[in-house]
DNA sequence: GGAGACTACTTGTCTAGACAAGAATCGGCA
DNA sequence: TGCCGATTCTTGTCTAGACAAGTAGTCTCC
């Protein structure tokens, strides 16, 4: 018999009348000292609660005015991207990578820009192309900055992938990304062992840490061999 | 000129100290009383810094033990998914739909199944294009499960997407979906205006109220007119 | 009528203290 | 040696009160 905790009882409460549309999207919700009567709880518990679900964008809460149902119009849902070789092994299958390129090169100009650094500069680039079982799944386009991951060529990239390395060398970062379904380049199709019209799942990732561009990715996926799953919890 | 409230000032610390690496993933870290002398603030402020650390993914927590940087080896990311309409409008473009179905139909037994209806029941079938000025952007093949929304057929969806009804009348609820890369069916392309090899973005999403099924929808995008955004910030 | 002060209500945040519960360590005892 | 309880440290949570700051309405005075 587990007592549930009382932010978590108030918090239950809010959650089950939304879902029921008690309070329809932007209509005013119960001040918290509205709460702290009916509920018999402290403010601070209260104001808990509150919090909680306005970090999960149930609610919108402005100081002045008070807490309002918030408007479900935009659905946000997180999509977890694990590292490869993680997923490719918690399947089941077996993993292993084939190096095509790892070299310094000058940066092109679009590359620089979207780097960060000098036209012509040096950076490192890759192109890996990662296979479950003997299927190729993935073809990995990366370029990197040097000044953030130095060693980066000096990693054998048939045992640790990139990402999982420019995790190590740089533990936190952003990143932006972009998901598209396109037909892959002449090389790629050639690595993947597709057709030139084959349909990809295209993911564009610039990862950026402490406001420093790491890498740029471009990982083509075959599209029937690749799938990116969600799931949105409220 | 605008103090830092103190929880942010804890907050922000870890999460610099965290950058630089100063607790590798694993490391065990401060523990709240050792920051509540190191900050002249009370528990209940560090406690907030940390649960908040804590619901970003950057440490774990062990009651009795301690808390210890978080291994970042998942990359977890918020993709959002915003009603067409809004989201097309917010780019300058005029939306508009043109519905090629809508109608009851008996449920096939796939469709049963993920619906969770029986066999050969009634469920509600629109296959709707949605267009950014006068290009297709969205064929939008969905099922609804009539016990749910029993109005759904009466909608104008000239002007109403089937999400944002679905919204209103079941405002809460949970969601998987699936995004591939593929090629259209014969009639998909024919509605698209694209050619039948021409790569798409397809993303299947599965919708729960309550643990009841609502609705299942095939959302598929020509790959060159659609792009997904993502973002991942720690 | 209009401008400004005042008031009431809201959320945002912090404090000092308290108790509970999980986990490790250490001492004593059989 | 091996087991058990006490101690200590940790996080998890709650409380009652406080002040700050944003907003809206009202009231007064010009």
């Amino acid at each position: 018999m587990v007592a549930i905790a009382p932010f978590a009882r108030v918090k239950h409460f809010l959650k089950r009348e939304l879902g029921r549309g008690r309070w329809p999207p932007g209509r005013l919700m119960p001040s918290e000292a509205q709460l702290v009567a009916r509920f018999g709880v402290s403010r601070m518990t209260v104001n808990r609660a509150l919090r909680e679900l306005q970090v999960e964008g149930l609610i919108e809460r402005r100081q002045g005015i008070g807490t309002f149902a918030a408007p479900l119009h935009r659905v946000s849902s997180t999509l977890t991207i694990r590292d490869l070789h993680d997923e490719i092994t918690a399947r089941g299958h077996a993993h292993h990578a084939v190096v095509h390129l790892a070299r310094r090169e000058s940066a092109s100009a679009a590359v620089a820009e979207r780097l960060g650094v000098a036209r012509d500069a040096a950076v490192f680039h890759t192109l890996i192309v990662h296979f479950a079982d003997a299927v190729p799944v993935q073809c990995e386009d990366r370029f990197v900055n040097p000044a953030c991951a130095p060693g980066y060529l000096d990693v054998d990239f048939t045992r640790i992938t990139p990402t999982h390395y420019l995790l190590e060398v740089a533990p936190l970062w952003e990143a932006q990304y972009s998901i598209e379904a396109g037909v892959p380049t002449a090389r790629e199709a050639r690595l993947l062992g597709i057709g030139r019209r084959d349909p990809c799942l295209i993911v564009v990732r610039r990862t950026v840490s402490r406001s420093v561009p790491i890498t740029i990715a471009r990982l083509v996926h075959p599209g029937t061999r690749y799938l990116l799953h969600g799931e949105f919890k409220p």
